[in-house]
RNA sequence: GGCGCGGUGGUGGAACGGUAGACACGCAAGUCUCAAAAACUUGUGAGUGUAAAAGCUCAUGAGAGUUCGAAUCUCUCCCGCGCCACCA
């Protein structure tokens, strides 16, 4: 008797191991999760792409999972969700885990793709993997190369100057992590700062159209390009607007598959971090008016103010101050010219080209003092940017020159300077050490007059001048593992072309990133030899990395070193030219994958238009706040090229934007091998199951919130999976089929979960609606008899976070049922919300003195709720003897005495 | 220095301006057990009070304000976190 109760003990046991593994493959064979458009609500669900490290962490589950539960809901809402994936897999560590193994880069990153994309599986998400993209793989990157020519022939891909860390033995460009204490990495030089020859973006021409409108209070962030989205098939976002008639009567709204349209609107709203939502407050007021909930993009503030700060839009002056005894003038710039009355010196960057006239002899000067300059602007360029940051005391010199103040008419000196930037402005200041504490600490410093400004003077000469902080993006790298640059540089060209035109300027300078001129450059200096540049033939494409080619530091870009690839006919005369060594930075790649997405397979152009229109923009965009100032807005940049070029007709990628947290090792930590606090999703998985690590990624926090993994905590979770296992027990137990049993009680649980969780779902407010399922999950358990509908309706609710589970017991209690993900998302009933009583808290100066139960068909009456409120034994004695100055009765919720 | 986000029990966190601490974790006691684990039940902000209850007081970083009523709105200040930073 005994051993049989055991039996059947460990029978009924939850043991996710077993199922889970079984429904992955059942799902996978089943083509359950293939994207269709069936519906005509298309649902474009996003989650950054992940770059193949290795292996899958916690911090891939953490960004993948939430989404996944959120598209899951979305589906049974009755949405077609398209939920793709795919790899940022071009960059440099694979270059450098190549190196330090002796592995080739693409080995060693298509064997991480492959071990990830296994890895996946066990997650049990919904992406649908036919829509995906690597972005190595030549059919991808020949399209990077397709979308840089168009931007060539643009001219928003040009090669120009910019001062970037430059190491004088390796001859190479350093990025910033590899400096080591002003020294290189590879050979211990002294690294100094150089204007190198690149390949830029001209992302600051769009820095106006990049600026994210400010919105007052009401507002939202508007679409800037309204017309033009509404003319995409609008069945999809066409919503109506939260109405009592709709809460209240789910069949009045017959589409019922999305039965919180209602809290969409509130949804969209109600981030406390987030745009608030145009129209919504209108809509309800106005009742039958429509929101169409795509007139608007809603993104977090964060990215909004963060972004707009980076591009760094500031409007003000050019004034031109005079040089004493010449025709010539130091142009600055400044935003507040009404204090030019208090600039007593003028100060330009050590790269500014007055200093370079100085140095080349065209001014008249004391031999001791050029040598002193000298030495000053070389000692200033020797500096990496690191130091300049940390190093804030001030340090200049005299030139020995006089400029006019054109508003006092006084002559001033002109000091040079590492504190004024070559890169803003116009790199020369004039110092109000009045109004300016950095000009202040300088005229202290070398003993400088300072005068007041009246702030009133305003220069006559002054010219209006919009300054951005964005500077253009640099894309190239001297790097192997990355996208070739699809030029061909050629000497014959150039020559002819030289010899027509003989006349050039030096190229371009982009002194500190910085665009001086319009044009960049025509042709390209390679070893000191100019080329012209020749853009490769759009039917060449792909440009292909070649495989064996030696990566390993040399100071030159790899691909330089392999003569037979870099050797290449022109295409445009015949002769003897080079291909372009260097790469594509890998945030090119990101900055248009999701285009690629709908159309993984498309060979004429780098996305099928057609299939962009039926999916893009982007619904929702989940992702890490790492990405705020980078990638987001190179994708915004990108999207908005694109509109240019006519291949789409909408201004933003994504109508929304969701930035999830951290999930800190259990010590409270950044997990981190050498810190030892990592916590491994297989080993979890093993021992709880993935839906309980699902549930316990959602359950443990806000998204956005940055906490500890606790491992108690995961422990409640699989505790509450198995209590939900066993209430299967429950049901076949029970003799009589309690269908019609179902008490107002019951009933208003039921209902007010499913409004619960829908709405925390569709508001990303996943630990929240984790509580809402166990909140009644306790009160069907304490319960003798459960009916079928509500088991069956809990597990709905659970399914989108416990898909396995979910599926094991669904199809278990019905026989001949399909899966639970193809099932329609429960409606609630608004009249099932209220319960037969109603809970009123009863106030007394406004402390609470008691609870009544009001029969809930009488609170409408406040003269009822006040009678019952006053018969209350514990009001008594708090009104008895004083005079009820005032009531105050807000309806179903609270009832105030005001006494005195 | 600028911008952004926060500050609620022992912990993670809930709270349309309306019962602060939902839901969990942890902890304590109990049931079961030879025992432990697991599971289940009950309790759990602090003080005060009581045989036990009822009850009362204080509590959302500090202080003021608005309000019948404030964790929530306003102002001042303090402290954390993130990003940017000599940007004229």
């Amino acid at each position: 008797m005994k051993i049989k109760n055991l039996k059947l003990k460990i029978k009924s046991r939850y043991f996710p191991q077993e199922i889970e593994s079984k429904w992955q493959e059942i799902w996978d064979k089943t083509g359950l999760y293939k994207f269709s458009s069936k519906h005509g609500k298309k649902y474009y669900n996003l989650v950054e792409l992940p770059y193949p490290s290795g292996d899958l962490h916690i911090g891939h589950w953490f960004s993948f999972v939430p989404p996944d539960v959120h598209a899951r809901y979305k589906r049974m809402a009755g949405f077609d969700v398209f939920f793709p994936n795919g790899f940022d897999a071009f960059g440099l560590p694979a270059e450098n885990a190549a190196i330090k193994r002796g592995v080739h880069p693409k080995d060693w990153t298509m064997k991480n793709v492959a071990t990830m994309t296994k890895q996946f599986a066990t997650m049990g998400t919904m992406i649908d993997w036919d829509y995906t993209a690597i972005t190595c793989l030549p059919e991808y990157y020949k399209w990077n190369q397709w979308i840089f020519l168009k931007m060539f022939e643009r001219g928003l891909a040009y090669r120009g100057k910019a001062l970037s860390n430059w190491c004088e033995v390796d001859k190479t460009v350093l990025a910033n992590e590899h400096i080591e204490a002003g020294k290189c990495w590879r050979c211990g030089a002294e690294v100094i700062q150089k204007e190198v020859e690149q390949w830029f973006l001209r992302i600051t021409e769009y820095a106006d159209r990049l600026i994210w409108p400010q919105m007052e209070e009401t507002g939202g962030q508007p679409h800037a390009d309204r017309d033009a989205r509404s003319s995409f098939p609008q069945n999809q976002s066409q919503t109506s607007s939260l109405s009592e008639s709709q809460l209240s009567n789910s069949e009045d709204n017959p589409s019922g598959q999305e039965p919180s349209f209602g809290s969409l609107a509130d949804g969209l709203s109600s981030g406390k971090d987030h745009q608030p939502a145009r129209n919504a407050s209108a809509s309800v007021a106005g009742g039958s008016s429509i929101i169409n909930h795509k007139s608007f993009v809603d993104w977090p503030k964060q990215v909004i103010d963060g972004q707009n700060n980076w591009i760094g839009r500031s409007e003000g002056v050019l004034i031109q101050f005079p040089i004493s005894n010449s025709q010539f003038s130091i142009e600055v710039f400044t935003t507040h010219p009404e204090t030019a009355d208090g600039a007593t010196f003028l100060v330009v960057a050590p790269e500014h080209e007055f200093v370079s006239s100085l140095l080349n002899g065209k001014w008249q000067m004391a031999n001791g003092k050029l040598k002193e300059i000298q030495e000053y602007v070389e000692q200033a360029k020797k500096k990496t940017e690191m130091e300049r940051k940390e190093d804030r005391t001030k340090s200049g010199i005299f030139t020995s020159k006089y400029v006019k103040n054109p508003v006092t008419g006084k002559d001033i000196p002109v000091w040079i300077s590492d504190y004024v930037l070559a890169g803003y402005g116009t790199g020369a200041i004039m110092a109000v050490p009045s109004a300016d504490q950095r000009d202040r600490e300088f005229a202290t410093k070398f003993q400088l007059p300072i005068e007041k400004t009246s702030f009133k003077a305003k220069p006559e000469n002054a010219i209006a001048k919009v300054n951005y902080h964005l500077r253009d993006w640099s894309i190239s790298r001297q790097r192997y593992w990355g996208t070739p640059i699809p030029v061909i540089h050629c000497r014959e060209c150039w020559e002819v072309k030289s010899q027509k035109s003989p006349a050039r300027n030096a190229s371009a300078s982009v002194a500190g990133g910085k665009v001086k001129s319009k044009q960049g450059s025509d042709y390209s200096i390679i070893d000191g030899k100019e080329y012209a540049m020749i853009p490769v033939p759009l039917e060449d494409l792909p440009i292909e990395l070649p495989y064996n080619v030696d990566y390993t530091p040399k100071g030159k870009p790899p691909l330089a070193s392999d003569e037979e690839w870099l050797s290449v006919k022109c295409p445009k005369c015949g002769g003897k030219a080079k291909r372009d060594a260097e790469t594509l930075d890998t945030f090119f790649d990101s900055a248009w994958y999701f285009y690629r997405y709908v159309s993984p397979n498309y060979d004429k152009a780098p996305f099928d238009q057609e299939k962009v229109k039926q999916l893009l923009p982007v619904d929702v965009y989940f992702g890490g706040s790492e990405h705020t100032l980078g990638h987001t807005l190179y994708a915004r940049f990108f999207t908005k090229v694109f509109k240019d070029m006519g291949l789409i007709d909408f201004d933003e990628f994504a109508d929304k934007r969701v930035q999830h947290g951290v999930v800190l090792g259990p010590d409270g930590n950044r997990m981190s091998k050498s810190k030892g606090n990592v916590v491994s999703p297989d080993d979890v998985v093993k021992e709880y199951g993935a839906d309980a690590v699902r549930l316990y990624l959602c359950f443990m926090m806000p998204y956005e919130a940055t906490a500890p993994w606790s491992v108690g905590a995961i422990n409640g979770i699989y505790r509450f999976l198995k209590r939900v296992w066993e209430l299967q027990d429950k049901i076949k137990n029970q003799k009589s089929k309690i269908k019609d049993e179902l008490s107002r009680e019951d009933y208003s649980q039921m209902h007010k979960a499913i409004k619960k969780v829908g709405d925390d779902l569709n508001n990303f407010q996943f630990n929240t609606a984790v509580a809402a399922l166990m909140t009644w999950l306790n009160f069907l358990s304490a319960k003798d008899k459960i009916a079928k509908e509500e088991y069956e309706t809990f597990l709905k609710l659970l399914a989108p976070f416990a898909p396995h589970l979910t599926e094991e017991i669904w199809q278990t209690i019905n026989s001949s049922a399909n899966s639970i993900h193809l099932e329609n998302w429960p409606v609630y009933q608004a009249n099932h919300l209220v319960e037969e009583n109603t809970q009123i808290v009863v106030a007394v100066n406004g402390k609470t003195r008691a609870t009544i139960l009001v029969p809930t068909d009488k609170i409408e009456e406040q003269s009822e709720v006040e009678k019952l409120a006053k018969d209350n034994q514990s009001v008594v004695k708090y009104i008895n003897n004083m005079q009820v100055k005032k009531v105050v009765y807000v309806k179903a919720r609270i009832i105030n005495f005001v006494v005195g």
